[in-house]
DNA sequence: TTGGATGCAAAAGATTTGCACTCCC
DNA sequence: GGGAGTGCAAATCTTTTGCATCCAA
């Protein structure tokens, strides 16, 4: 972990900040909430799922962090804030990024006076291993 | 409401299971499963959010409605089973349907071995109400 | 008649809130 | 030092579950 590099973020340095943020860094898999504070107790057994909230609502504000409203009914977070999509596994809920080839656009006529602020594409589907597993039941 | 015309879709049709069926029909404002309880309430006062949820997720086990799970914190229902994406105001959680020009695809190589079922784009932004009421405060 | 549907109440799960205490800038 | 951040507990909101009763087919 590298105290520097979170320096000039605009938000006041915290020792759990810290710890999640570090705990962020380079994740690929979307950890929700819980995820977190599971994680970060680790370090600092005595924090709260409040306090991961409420940093984690500090870290989205100040665009580190991306929040996902998709899956099954909880919040998940990204660290990567750039512009990408997911791939939503409807077996096991996983969720992953993707790249896709063009980006959306609205059809002529259809904004109905919307200012769009970014586009988000979720393909549903089966993972590979989810894939499988129903294809054993079939077979069985 | 037509009763014949809920014949055959392969549910038991109750007089709860009619009266969510009437409210959704052709409704285009995504509506809660606590909006629908309360609109179906004033015909069965005695009906129950449970039950609301039931049928609920019968009908769309059945297809005949799709669950939104887009914006903030609820479900919405959608009677609209085709092929459609969202606009959504970040201002007023509003859900509108749109189309799209194209149907985006993944870029080569990024499939995951995913079997992708369905693809839905959110378009974010702020709806032309919401827009005027930011300027307003700016100018305030 | 009978299995599935309903209504009620309680439980569960995720998130938010209020408030006293703490500590970073 | 002061204001923002933290920890705790309780509250809230949405959804689910268990179970006795009811009713559509």
């Amino acid at each position: 972990m590298n105290i520097n590099k979170y320096r000039n973020l605009g938000i006041k340095l915290t020792p759990q900040r810290l710890a999640v943020l570090d705990y962020l860094e380079g994740k690929k898999s979307h950890p929700s909430a819980e995820d977190i504070y599971q994680a970060v107790k680790k370090q600092f057994p005595t924090i709260s799922i409040a306090t991961v909230y409420n940093i984690l609502e500090t870290l989205k504000q100040n665009e580190l962090i991306q929040e996902l409203r998709t899956g099954p009914y909880k919040k998940r977070f990204d660290p990567n804030t750039s512009w990408h999509h997911h791939l939503l596994c409807t077996g096991c809920n996983r969720v992953e990024d993707v790249a896709i080839k063009k980006i959306p656009e609205i059809a002529a006529g259809e904004g109905q006076g919307f200012e769009i602020s970014k586009v988000h594409v979720e393909f549903y589907g089966l993972c590979q291993k989810c894939r499988l597993k129903k294809n054993q039941e079939v077979k069985r």
